[in-house]
DNA sequence: AACATTAGTTATAGTCTGATAACTTAATCC
DNA sequence: GGATTAAGTTATCAGACTATAACTAATGTT
């Protein structure tokens, strides 16, 4: 059956198997029995790739903060803050609906009382996209597009909160497919608010 | 030591120190053993006054509801519609300063597949709350109050995404203090881009 | 083809948790 | 004031989970 498989193809699986059933499952139910059950394996075969549980989530908060980074990266050429905007949030959603156990791993918690590992790797990686909403933010505004009464901070928390809004909904349908579509309408209408006058379209 | 208390307090205090444990470890990580360590008692004396611990999670959904529901009444008599949405967001707000550990309770998953209990009762007074939101949100914008342009779902989609935004802020800070004042802010920014012509202030 | 490496197995230890049974003692009720 | 009720105790079980040890077999190297 199960046959053999080299080292990096596994682990991938692994990790791949780990972050599906996070989101099936809630990210601390997820045991190493369950992944070993889905891909055909016994449970202590998990312990010939990772040493401990703890090490399997910090490789999984690992690629997951590569792919936040890359996100915020793939935007910083944008000349345009508006647009930058627009590639920083809906590129986030999209990594959502890729990985949709993400949100849930972020404010996850860890056995033991000194959460170290896992949780903070991704916060700071959203720390810095937050950062990077907020610098956007103030760009926008010294270029004139936006209402000069907006906190940078204040705005960038709203952006968030949109973000937010659709994880938490996703969390409840379990339905990563509508997200970057909702989410663009939101996007849009709150940027067009941001703007001055107000004037819708 | 501990003294026998009547079971009408001793429930209550077992809810309640289960729902300040749910803050503190996260709400599936609360065990009957936490509860009655933190109370001064053995860990069978929880079963005493509840039959089951899904039992004792429902019980706790139940308050939760009453709460919510609680709020949405109060602003009912609300006449001016841009009032009530100020009382229905910084009342919820206020109730997730007071009992930090519902938005996560909101998304906890039930042991057994079937998570019917808890959760979806928190969730139908939710989608209640969010409803009212909704519905108030069109009522202002029929009154002129608010852009013609902006979806009532849509809006209370920004609302909404407010109080993920402190909720999840709250989850990272451990602070419940500061959700309300800085609840207040964005809310008054996020009613004053909805309102015409953009006039802030 | 011989050997080393390593993914995978079975077996098992140890911990934590939910829950029950049997017993004890404090509060309440007539 | 004696009987009943119920809050709380100790003891204990069964199940799930992480993790390790010892063994087996497939892969890869020379």
């Amino acid at each position: 059956m199960s046959k053999r498989k080299s080292t990096e193809n596994r682990k991938a699986e692994i990790l791949r198997t780990a972050l599906d059933l996070a989101f099936e499952v809630g990210p601390d139910r997820v045991s190493t029995g369950m992944i070993s059950d889905r891909l055909g394996l016994t449970q202590p075969a998990i312990y010939k790739h990772f040493r401990s549980k703890k090490d399997l989530w910090r490789a999984a908060a690992e690629t997951l903060c590569e792919r936040i980074g890359k996100n915020i990266a793939a935007a910083t050429d944008e000349p345009d803050p508006l647009d930058r905007l627009r590639m920083l949030v809906l590129g986030h959603l999209k990594l959502v609906a890729e990985i949709p156990a993400l949100p849930e791993i972020m404010v996850m918690r860890d056995p033991k009382g000194t959460q170290n590992a896992t949780r903070s790797l991704i916060q700071v990686s959203m720390a810095g996209f937050r950062a990077t909403i907020v610098d956007t933010i103030e760009e926008a505004r010294d270029a004139g597009c936006f209402h000069a009464e907006i906190d940078a901070r204040d705005g960038a928390t709203l952006l968030f909160g949109i973000i937010q809004s659709l994880a938490l909904r996703l969390l409840l349908s379990r339905n990563p497919d509508a997200i970057s579509e909702d989410g663009a309408r939101l996007l849009e209408l709150q940027l067009a608010l941001f703007t001055r006058q107000g004037e819708l379209n």
